[in-house]
DNA sequence: CTCCTTCTGTGTATGCCACAAACTGTTTAT
DNA sequence: ATAAACAGTTTGTGGCATACACAGAAGGAG
């Protein structure tokens, strides 16, 4: 029925090489391309990635990348994967609830390593083999848990969002602790403080100068981001119950 | 102490025009042009959002726009706060969680209304007045709730990010079903069928093909909307119980 | 009323970007 | 030996944000 309904994109994305018959050897490759290209974001961020300076990382013309990748669209979508292939499952407690906490936490700790992730444009996140592979983790955690495939699915789709979500909320604070930008939270102490007609938004102001006399939980630590995952997994922890009682 | 530490990008999004005391009256103004490059992307996308399009669209040439607006990213942080300010909070029930689930769900309407804005840069996400007085609402919600300032940012931040992230699979969908492009949760499927080795990925295979026989939630619709803000606020649920027992 | 300052919008130019097309030279099957 | 298939380069196009110098308009000061 559906015979090569699969998109090419997505066929590069899982394809094998395939030496070709004539024609001299390849120097280069994606595989050299794609490295060329995380070094270059590791280094200089996202921004630095040019198809240009990718290839002149590597002492080729830009116009060389071509031969082997369709598009730096398709260039992005392999470097989207190739974040997903250093990610390990840690050890857990085994049940299902600690389970999904380590394989959340594991992608947030490798996005914050490399921030540049979060810059992406999200058509590229396609599914690639090494985040077919990841994905498949989250599943074998959920295992023995009584969901049905599609429940489980949305389960984990809900992770996968609160990941993304997480980790930009504590990239964002890294970048404007570095640059002078302003930090979202601390910024609605500023604007209330210096730019709102005072008598707006009360509701805010006396969270915010709440906030401010409490035992201020610093921003961008490990408690903030267990936080939210603790939230999350409650919640999922309801709906499971719900389902399995 | 902090003299005037507001970031002057942060001061001319709330800033009044300030007519200058000499000079040609403006014919242009920083109003117009977002107005024009609301249309822009309304109709083409925020790729199509250039600073010479919008000028062209104005009838000016792309400098001008500078006059009003101190750069491209500027105009886009302008951009942004504007679509906080067609938000109305819808009634509902009066508890605090009807309260935030129809806070929740307007913003994700409004954001499936004018999907480019998920396609801004994040950097531009700085909080203007429209969606400073949105952020109030929430609070006005959670005003009875006995949770500290600090908590409740923290649960509202929760559910703004819960808003990027489900419109965001949302939008998604729709896009992958006018172009050719393939959705994600598709092509899990197809990756599985026609690509992956057969016998990697067990579960995942096994949680798919469960999922296509059963009665298929079709994507992209409420239901699946609710799902997962219910999570969510089952788990804000089980945190406010905790913290108010 | 005049002049000078200040302001608006334009013209032009720079340096970046992704990518198209035509080319040179190499390797291998025939 | 020859021709097809291939790798990488050269050159060029159209688009982008934005810097800089300018022409003209409008108002305040004399």
């Amino acid at each position: 029925m559906d015979e090569q309904e699969v998109p090419p994109a997505l066929r590069r994305l899982w394809g094998r090489p395939e030496r070709p018959r004539r024609g001299p050897k390849a120097s280069l490759s994606a595989e050299r391309i794609v490295t060329a290209a995380a070094e270059l974001a590791d280094a200089e961020g996202l921004a630095a990635v040019s198809m240009a300076r990718v290839a002149d990382s590597l002492g080729y013309t830009a116009m060389a990348l071509y031969r082997h990748v369709e598009s730096k669209d398709e260039l992005l979508a392999l470097l989207a994967d190739r974040l997903a292939a250093d990610l390990v499952m840690p050890g857990h407690a085994g049940d299902w609830r600690s389970g999904l906490a380590a394989w959340t936490r594991a992608q947030i700790d490798a996005v914050l390593a490399r921030p540049w992730f979060l810059d992406l444009p999200l058509a590229v996140l396609q599914p690639g083999p090494h985040r077919m592979r990841w994905l498949e983790e989250a599943f074998v955690v959920l295992r023995e848990v009584r969901l049905t495939g599609e429940e489980k699915l949305a389960v984990v789709g809900l992770l996968a969002q609160h990941v993304l979500a997480e980790a930009r909320v504590q990239v964002e604070t890294v970048r404007a602790a570095e640059s002078d930008t302003a930090h979202p939270v601390h910024d609605f102490e500023t604007v209330l403080r210096h730019l709102a007609a005072p008598g707006d938004f009360p509701e805010l102001a006396a969270a915010l100068t709440g906030a401010g006399d409490g035992p201020r939980t610093p921003a961008g630590t490990d408690a903030e981001i267990d936080f939210g995952l603790g939230i999350v997994l409650d919640g999922v922890e309801v709906f499971v119950r719900s389902r399995t009682a």
